[in-house]
RNA sequence: GUGGAUGUAGCUCAGCUGGUUAGAGUACCAGAUUGUGGCUCUGGGAGUCGCGGGUUCGAGUCCCGUCAUCCACCCCA
């Protein structure tokens, strides 16, 4: 019986971490920069969190969680998404009785139960950012525009919002109201799962890509028009706010979002090139979350961006991260009686912060040289029978080719400080 | 959950209408170079042909199932 990594699931391994590293590096200072602090919550939740939460009939519910019942019969859920959660530790942890705006934001893995694709797992990892306490629109602007910077940090410049407004439980009801009443007696020329949407979720019909579909519900007209003076004001105030910072953006009625909890302004960045799955962050306001996971009426506003699919964004835009990590010396051993000096040389030089290795394997000297070649050495150090006799070692610079001298004694410290000349440090 | 395509050394792929011991390139290891990498040459190890069943004298090749990958739908990140 051969394993495999579970359908959806898959090892990153070394050559592919690296670009991880960096994009995770990018995360910690463009959080930094905004004023965002990492908040790290448990991986799996009690199921009824994410049902209210994220909402009874959305698909992640219905059909795509992780689901399982503990030793002592409860149920729990594999976080599909990271929002949730967030809510839930602010409640818990009585966040909302700090200063507000309570800004947090996440790195890890979720867990849908979906059929893989390209750009699509079963566990992906998200990084998002959630700020609790606060209505003003200027903070939708800031998240929208760490968002962009975020992307642009990654060399992904090209990247525009596509913003919306869905409004409040107050307008948006009448908007919906609208939508049925237009479409009304035209039901039966809408695709089955738009005839489904009618019912449960009439805003989603105008995000079909059926063409027919999106015909007809360009006849609906914009939401404009049934907002609240609230909605209304704050939606002018967040592209007021989007055109002063300069973020670019364009205004897309289709976009409407998968969760419950949105109220007032929406928005999704997406990438070319990636295939079908192209959304590479999206987010919004939730101004009812908080309340409705049981916690004081709280506005929020968050984030969130799917790292599988980013790093898959950068790879088509042909974006490769200048990753160095080069090894700083190999300890060439030619002969088995200088093994244990040259393993002495080289934690020598890992103390001295110089990245060493050695052979393992028994190979020959000219093997060694090649496999010094391998791992990108910037240096070598030859340290054999004959130069343990006469008290030094050969370092040879494996990009010049040349090869020079130095007495044991300080060999050391002259590669680390070679080391580093040609590291430019 | 639905539909379609694919699955042969670590990797990229050959293998004609079923026919003997399944090949190449690359990578790996070794030698040429008994103490000097990148180039070249030579040799070597390596494959339950995704897995399980079936048809057949005989299956990598045909059929069924299953698992996985990819694409589309759905939905999303």
């Amino acid at each position: 019986m051969r394993y495999s990594a579970p359908r959806g699931t898959r090892d990153i391994l070394p050559g592919e971490i690296e670009k991880w590293q960096h994009v995770e590096g990018r995360i910690h200072r463009i959080c930094e920069l905004y004023g965002y602090k990492e908040i790290r919550t448990p991986m799996f939740e009690q199921t009824e969190l994410f049902v209210r939460g994220i909402g009874e009939v959305t698909d992640i519910v219905e059909k795509e969680m992780y689901t399982f019942a503990d030793k002592a019969n409860r149920s729990m859920t594999l976080r599909p998404e990271g929002t949730a959660p967030v809510a839930r530790a602010f409640i818990e942890h009585k966040l909302y009785a700090e200063a507000q705006p309570v800004k947090l934001y996440y790195i890890g893995p979720m867990f849908r139960y979906e059929r893989p694709q390209a750009g699509r797992y079963r566990q992906f990892s998200q990084f998002g950012v959630e700020a609790f306490g606060s209505m003003d629109p200027m903070l939708d602007a800031e998240i929208i525009s760490l968002a962009h910077d975020f992307y642009v940090s990654l060399g992904l410049d090209q990247i525009k919002a596509r913003i919306n407004t869905i409004g409040c439980p107050e307008c948006r009801p009448r908007y919906q109201g609208h939508i049925k009443q237009v479409l009304s007696g035209r039901l039966d020329q809408l695709c089955r799962n738009c005839q489904q949407r009618y019912e449960r979720n009439p805003m989603r019909i105008l995000d079909c890509k059926n063409e027919r579909c999106s015909g007809i519900a360009s006849e609906v007209g914009s939401i404009d028009p049934f907002l609240c003076d609230e909605c209304s004001e704050h939606f002018e105030a967040v592209k007021t706010s989007l055109d002063e910072l300069s973020i670019p953006y364009v205004i897309d009625p289709a976009i409407v979002r998968g969760f419950d909890y949105y109220t007032k302004t929406v928005f999704e960045f997406v990438a070319e090139g990636i295939g079908a799955q192209d959304a590479i962050g999206g987010g919004g306001r939730y101004d009812g979350l908080i309340e409705s996971c049981g916690g004081p009426a709280t506005p929020g506003v968050g984030f969130a961006a799917g790292l599988d699919r980013l790093l898959l964004a950068m790879e088509a835009n042909g974006i490769e991260p200048a990753v160095s990590n080069r090894l700083g010396c190999f300890v060439v051993a030619p002969d088995k009686g200088s093994r244990i000096r040259s393993a002495c040389l080289v934690s020598s030089l890992r103390r001295l912060g110089v990245s060493a290795d050695m052979d393992y394997v028994g190979r020959s000297m000219s093997r060694q040289l090649k496999h010094a070649s391998r791992l990108d050495a910037r240096c070598v150090a030859i340290l054999g029978e004959d130069e343990l006799a006469r008290g030094v070692t050969q370092v040879r610079d494996m990009d010049r080719g040349e090869q020079w001298e130095v007495p044991l004694s300080e060999a050391a410290s002259r590669i680390a400080d070679f080391v580093r000349s040609v590291s430019g440090e």
